[in-house]
DNA sequence: ATTATTCTTGAAAACGTTTGCAAGGAAGGT
DNA sequence: ACCTTCCTTGCAAACGTTTTCAAGAATAAT
């Protein structure tokens, strides 16, 4: 391995010419099986392996692709990329994984910087950004929009449908008797924000025709937002017997609160979270969420990216995952006491 | 942006050869003034971006580079990983991410692959694996590893110092009165593993001449196995005040049986875990535990590989970085009683 | 047997750069 | 004025592939 080999070496070993050995190692086609063989073995025996840059200089795919989600430290994501990556692996892709914070200059930069770096594809979260930059490049380039997205007829995109998520996840808490149910919920600047809430809304609605406005409270998806969503919540000074956050993290925040003022969980208020990362079920009480198959999620919108780059299946595609709910300790009957 | 534009369209704007192009944008020592302004104008206008590939073919940096890591679902890593991203976009670096899984096949899979990719360098958490195939592989390519490493003149490594982080949490709960500290940590397969168990070891033996074997029980780094570990040392039958978790998924482990059995946290057994991952404090009651830098070590190992890549600093070093302690509401003095 | 067709093969031209080399011009020394 | 030396520039060769084209061999058709 001391000095890397390249195709003529393998051409001189086989006594064949490079074009020869260039077409065994590709579409095969029209080699003689003698020579085709030859070149195989002495590939074997110099331990030849193609050079992926001179390939990508005469325009064949690279084998890699871009991962742009907003951040790694989201506890949301490390399945997802999880997903993203096996399914690259598998394929013999490396994936190229950035973070943009939510930031559009950021994000734009490093999809800029992926192109430069002739990716084969990209794999991104949207943002409201995302359309600005994008339709300026008329490219051909493969892009799969991953849980959120932009409504847009050319971009495909895999995703959960939160309309069923929040639909199972109230349907739960009016079961177990909650009729006065909050929702503190992210602002609504992402697909996946605005799909929740609005779902929320519609089920409010058609329970008791108008939402009470009092008892939503929109901040970030974050443990110290869910801290103040619920100081602010319990501040109006309004009836509830529930809370339906918007993620896990705010879920944290909210039983955090609670529980200094002395509110039981679930005993006086249940809470159920979304999201379902793994910490929920580590989380005492161990939370009662709606589970995201967040794996399935990467590893769909890998498989369909790949799809598209290597020509199986070209058409746009718009895939909703249903989520479940992970019914846990955290929601209990209206009444009950478990003292 | 219809077409992207090479360096011959940008030599034909400003009236000079590629050569004089090629020039102005790398080193630029021996162009005229005069002739620099006119090219930059060019690629100004043009929006040229020089071609990646073509310029690792010709065996120049593709400002590219690995990072092998076990596994990203691992909350240990995401702030680690984000540490080395961070720095190497600083540096206009792009990180193929990767996991391993802790198989070793997969491992030298991944390199090897890295390595056809033409990566600048490569940051790795070192398995039991890594020399085997590192040191088949004469070859210059800088390499770092992180966390976790294994002795050698020939690597650079950044690490934690975990006798200093054994150290703190035993000293926090001496301090508090605890004699009888239990042990309930990985089995010694990693240099972290091993440097934790021996720091305890040392300090026990320190404390008491001798270790007692009963109060330690060894396993894998999962919340799972914090609950068997803890089953096992109950099972014994054996006085104890307190415990010292490998990491902070066993301490969460930990508290939930000692929970189930009755036992409360921290009135009757203080738990100390490690890590300090995003979720600790968070959970409830918020975990004690011993604060590893993660970012700073990403960061570091991304800065060190860097420095290397570039020829900044070619030598090898060895980096071990201060743990802390985060004192939080899993240990209490012993006999106080918070009710 | 002769011609038309198909299969195999290799030579050579790209892909977009970097860089050694040589040439031309300007500047400096005598 | 002439000879060095230095600075600036362009030509052309590489880097390791893929692929078009043409040619030669082998096969099929008449």
């Amino acid at each position: 391995m001391v000095n890397r080999k390249n195709i003529k070496d393998v051409a001189r070993a086989a006594g064949v010419s490079i074009s020869t050995v260039s077409r065994v190692l590709n579409d095969s086609k029209g080699v003689r099986e003698e020579l085709k063989q030859k070149v195989l073995d002495a590939v074997q025996i110099l331990g030849y392996h193609s050079n992926t840059i001179a390939r990508a200089l005469k325009g064949m795919p690279t084998k890699t692709f871009g991962l742009l989600i907003p951040s790694i430290e989201n506890p949301f994501f490390p399945s997802m990329v999880r997903g993203v990556q096996d399914e690259a692996h598998r394929n013999g892709y490396s994936v190229f994984l950035c973070n943009t914070d939510g930031s559009g200059i950021i994000e734009e930069a490093q999809f800029r910087l992926l192109l430069d770096k002739k990716v084969d594809g990209i794999i991104l979260v949207a943002s409201k950004y995302t359309t600005k930059y994008l339709k300026k490049e008329n490219n051909e380039l493969p892009i799969v929009m991953m849980d959120r997205y932009v409504r847009s007829p050319n971009y495909s995109y895999v995703t959960v449908d939160h309309s069923v998520g929040v639909r199972l996840a109230m349907d739960h808490l009016r079961t177990l008797g909650h009729k006065r149910i909050a929702f503190l919920g992210s602002k609504l600047i992402s697909s996946g924000a605005r799909e929740r809430f609005q779902a929320y809304k519609r089920y409010m609605i058609d329970l008791r025709s108008k939402l009470d406005e009092s008892l939503v409270v929109l901040g970030d998806y974050t443990y110290e937002s869910g801290i103040k969503m619920t100081e602010e919540l319990l501040r109006r000074d309004v009836k509830f017997d529930s809370i339906l956050c918007g993620n896990d993290l705010i879920a944290f925040g909210v039983i955090e609160v609670l529980k200094q003022k002395g509110i039981a969980v679930p005993d006086s208020i249940s809470v159920v979270g979304y999201d379902d990362i793994a910490f929920s079920s580590y989380y005492t009480p161990k939370l009662t969420t709606v589970h995201q198959p967040t794996y399935d999620v990467g590893q769909l919108s890998a498989k369909m990216l790949i799809d598209m780059i290597s020509g199986v299946d070209r058409r746009v595609k718009h895939i909703k995952i249903e989520p479940s709910l992970a019914i846990r300790e955290t929601t209990l009957r209206v009444g009950s006491d478990s003292h």
